[in-house]
DNA sequence: CGTGTGATTGACGCCTGTCAACGTCTGTGG
DNA sequence: CCACAGACGTTGACAGGCGTCAATCACACG
């Protein structure tokens, strides 16, 4: 199931990180990209993968995740519409290093390397823009890193909700716009699944949150916020 | 102290990140840029200033840190000769997020913000250089993420130990080239000080490592390996 | 020789991972 | 419509890894 938009119509494209791209840019891309719908569930890339393009999410939600020891997944991250997903292998010329799974269908347009690379050399602006992306992301990523190293499992699960609700805002009766499994939420702190279903259950106990299966009801954030430790 | 070298002399500057240069970006370069040397100990830039330039480190060794939970650091990575570091910064045009700390007399250029943006709107393969250089960190740093969130600290002292002696070489007596209190090394993999001395005392009864002061001498590389599950 | 920083060691106990059993829900096939 | 399988969630028991606290030692420096 193949849907060629029209970039121009795009407004992620218009406006992210490709605000900077001229007229027959976006036309060039128009041509080379190709957009596809992805059920839940699906592989879009595997570790290991040799990658011949990057993917930009137009809806829907991706997990990457590098697989650890004995199969353990560790998610890095949850793409989202706007996001760019497995840039980083086309840019450093590497296999995948993460492996990105749908688990809310998706649409991802699928970008050629070359386009990519093609833009990047004739168009600074536009790598100028790419590259504080990466930047953003190296800083989120050892800023993670610091708060898995020294804190509490408990804290990083308060922690975890906090970052989940400023991504995925909640809805009109404060449930947070993302369903996770028990092990899912595991593995982001890195963490049994027991664990986490004991320090929810806390949670609710503290009248922090309310549990409806995977729905999340955030009742309470500023005490969420204290009990990760973020000022 | 000032140390003005000339760029076009630097090994550093035609070898690595900056081999595709021009002569006429080169000599740019080498007019404004300073070199400094710092004495160990000595602060290059704190967490929260704001930078106007950005570091290549000529020599000498540079800790890269983040200040967690009750002043507790988080040591994000060791810069050495060749390294950028503070371009982050720069690039995103935000706050430094770490503190550079010299740890071994270094002797760094100073690139002010101005040279280096300059040199990312005008020459496109230094710009994917430099995207590429971002990327591997990128990638370095989550890595190291799923290793701490799911190993366990006598794993992640086993790891760090291998990752040093890759990164800071033995010399002829296997003796690793970097010297770092008990504290820093609890730094970097998040953990108690007490916890590394014991572990490091562990290790040299399984014959992995001789201890003599801050000096660690690798014998059993390999063992090392396996005690940090790496294949 | 006093002071300070870092290294060590021991005691203690909580947090958290592991194992196991069981409950719940959904979808599938008979 | 029911039975069953499989994935996920929950709860309890239990042990041990690791953090914390405190005391002591080692060494460098003014």
């Amino acid at each position: 199931m193949v849907r060629n938009n029209n970039c121009k119509d795009c407004d992620i494209l218009i406006r992210s990180i490709f605000k900077n791209l001229k007229e027959e840019d976006l036309k060039k891309m128009n041509l080379e990209k190709s957009c596809n719908i992805y059920k839940k569930g699906a592989i879009v890339y595997h570790e290991g993968n040799r990658m011949n393009g990057l993917f930009c999410v137009n809806s829907g939600i991706v997990k990457l995740y590098k697989t650890g020891i004995e199969g353990k997944e560790q998610i890095i991250k949850f793409a989202r519409r706007g996001h760019l997903i497995g840039y980083r292998s086309v840019l450093s010329e590497e296999l995948a290093c993460t492996t990105a799974k749908v688990i809310e269908d998706a649409s991802l347009c699928f970008i050629p390397s070359e386009t990519m690379t093609g833009l990047l050399k004739t168009n600074a602006d536009f790598s100028f823009e790419i590259l504080q992306m990466v930047c953003r992301e190296l800083d989120e990523s050892n800023s993670f890193l610091a708060d898995i190293a020294q804190k509490s499992v408990r804290e990083r699960l308060a922690e975890v909700l906090v970052i989940l609700s400023e991504q995925f805002e909640l809805d009109k009766n404060g449930v947070l716009q993302i369903s996770l499994t028990r092990e899912e939420l595991a593995n982001i702190i890195g963490t049994a699944t027991e664990s986490v279903i004991r320090l929810l259950s806390e949670f609710k106990d503290d009248k922090l949150i309310e549990l409806q299966g995977r729905k999340i009801k955030i009742i309470n954030l500023n005490g969420i916020k204290k009990t990760a430790n973020l000022y």
